[in-house]
DNA sequence: CATGTCACG
DNA sequence: ACGTACGTGACATGA
């Protein structure tokens, strides 16, 4: 019993030790019972449940640079601080666990779900993802030249040296000394820069556009060519991020140190950065992600009778959507009638406004108003769910996911109209995201059963939400895919078939 | 440490 | 008149 135990499982580890099972964590029931708690962390908790104020490790350690390490720290200080970490974490325990056998379906999913997830996470963070530092250094060099001739063309167009990456020096430039329109503010009202701005302005303007390519690049080279090199941990020579189980307040997971769950893919430059994540000699890597599973889900929860057909019949559901809400038929759906359907479904998901979604496919409001209305009069059910949700939502303080994750929203009463609109979303919104985050947990824990019971050299690496990495023997590989597909789809039963999309190759981008 | 920006699902 | 699509983490700048 412990206090999140995937960190000393770690240390153990280093030490030869394996953790084989664990009883219960304190951080993970504080999670279950309130995953919008901002603090899940041992001093909040003894506050919060005990009343009481543990010693910090600033106070026998000392902060900043000069911070000591636990072991130069004397034994009359270390003892009373390791031996209160036993202490609370059990009276957390006895408090914590009584709590959540008030709630059973929260103790089943706290039980059936995070607790084992902690198992599979630890050695999914052992195991490490394998990336070629000299790809990335390559890519690097590449960058810095190009980079180097856009610094040039912007000090030529504005013509002053001024730091690129600075939002103040650019918003100078761009509307004190060039007087360009001001389409955007930041929420402290100056003046944006932020790409939509800066794309608006590449119609009329020569310089925004240099800017834009300079940004779009040296975000590559900051934060991920530059950087993903050095997190290699030289005992392993691969990347072992950190996952974190009670951080989102959906059930989602959170990625650190580095965030491999966003690693580009949505343009060509950012997705080369993938063909560095390789599998190891004689391996290949295999991606395998839920198609639609957050549309399924809705139409699950939903129970809409033109949704769940869509998928049964296993349609192209934003070509389906765009036939009802246009009034065409499937094959003469258009390019730009699919984008505008797809940008509806996505709506649906975030608890939509007309606002929103006009802003989104470049619409007026009035036209984004009436694909809403259409949506719904074409789907009731869905109508039903969403009203049916946020009546819920206000009746109860809380929404669940379909396993009774509950995520509770204190502004869903609020006077304050756009605060209880912004809960409202959240209400929609929480239960198809968060009841995505539980299916995948489940598949990975069955996953790691699998995986240890039958396919020792197959390894899990990564989760990215809806998508799992795997490395998998080039002997393997068609055996390894079905096997994995089949516990991905089977993880729960829904209403709908659940269709999960698997690729094969020497990298990440050659897989996805 | 706040701010603006931007990478992902 | 204003500001709004959901959930995250990391970076550089500049106070």
């Amino acid at each position: 019993m412990g206090q999140n135990l995937k960190y000393d499982a770690h240390v153990l580890k280093n030490h030869d030790i394996s953790l084989r099972g664990i009883a219960q964590d304190t951080m993970l029931q504080s999670y279950v019972l309130n995953s919008t708690a901002s603090k899940h962390n041992m001093d909040a908790l003894a506050k919060k449940y005990l009343n009481y104020d543990c010693i910090s490790f600033e106070e026998i350690a000392g902060k900043g640079v000069k911070q000591l390490t636990f072991n130069q720290i004397d034994i009359k200080e270390a003892g009373p601080y390791a031996a209160e970490d036993a202490d609370i974490t059990l009276r957390l325990h006895e408090a914590l666990h009584e709590q959540l056998e008030e709630k059973k379906s929260l103790l089943t999913l706290y039980n059936d779900v995070e607790l084992p997830l902690v198992q599979v996470l630890t050695y999914m963070e052992q195991q490490g993802a394998l990336v070629n530092a000299s790809k990335l250094h390559n890519q690097s060099l590449q960058i810095q030249t190009r980079l180097t001739e856009l610094e040039k063309q912007a000090f030529d167009l504005a013509g002053e040296e001024f730091n690129l990456a600075s939002p103040k020096q650019l918003q100078v430039i761009f509307f004190e000394k060039l007087e360009l329109p001001i389409l955007k503010k930041t929420p402290k009202g100056q003046p944006s820069t932020a790409e939509e701005v800066l794309v608006e302005l590449s119609r009329d303007y020569e310089l925004p556009k240099v800017i834009l390519e300079h940004r779009g690049l040296a975000k590559l080279k900051n934060t991920y060519t530059d950087k993903l090199p050095l997190m290699i941990a030289s005992s392993t020579g691969r990347v072992h991020t950190s996952y974190h189980q009670a951080v989102t307040a959906t059930g989602r997971l959170s990625s650190t140190d580095p965030n491999l769950q966003n690693i580009p893919v949505r343009n060509e430059e950012g997705r080369k950065i993938r063909q560095a994540f390789e599998a190891p000699e004689g391996h290949v890597l295999i991606a395998a992600d839920y198609s639609q599973i957050e549309l399924r889900i809705m139409a699950h929860l939903s129970k809409d009778k033109g949704l769940l057909d869509a998928f049964s019949q296993g349609k192209d559901i934003h070509r389906a959507t765009a036939a009802e809400i246009m009034g065409v038929d499937e094959v003469d759906v258009t390019s730009e009638q699919r984008r505008h359907a797809k940008a509806v479904n996505f709506g649906l998901i975030y608890g939509m406004s007309a606002f929103g979604l006009a802003k989104q496919i470049g619409v007026g409001r009035k036209e984004a108003q009436e694909y809403i209305n259409t949506y719904f009069e074409r789907y009731p059910g869905v109508r039903e769910y969403m009203d049916n949700t946020r009546e819920l939502a206000a009746k109860q303080g809380y929404v669940e996911t379909l396993f009774g994750r509950r995520l509770y929203l204190p502004e869903i009463n609020s006077k304050n109209g756009m605060r209880r609109q912004a809960a409202e979303r959240t209400a929609i919104n929480a239960p198809m995201q968060g009841t995505a985050a539980d299916i995948i947990k489940k598949a990975m824990i069955a996953m790691h059963k699998w995986i240890k019971e039958e396919a020792t050299d197959v390894s899990m690496i990564l989760q990215v939400h809806d998508e799992l990495i795997f490395e998998v023997p080039v002997t393997r590989v068609e055996e390894a895919k079905a096997k994995i597909k089949e516990i991905m789809e089977s993880a729960v039963q829904l209403d709908v078939p659940l269709l999960v999309d698997a690729g094969v190759g020497a990298n990440w981008h050659e897989a996805h």
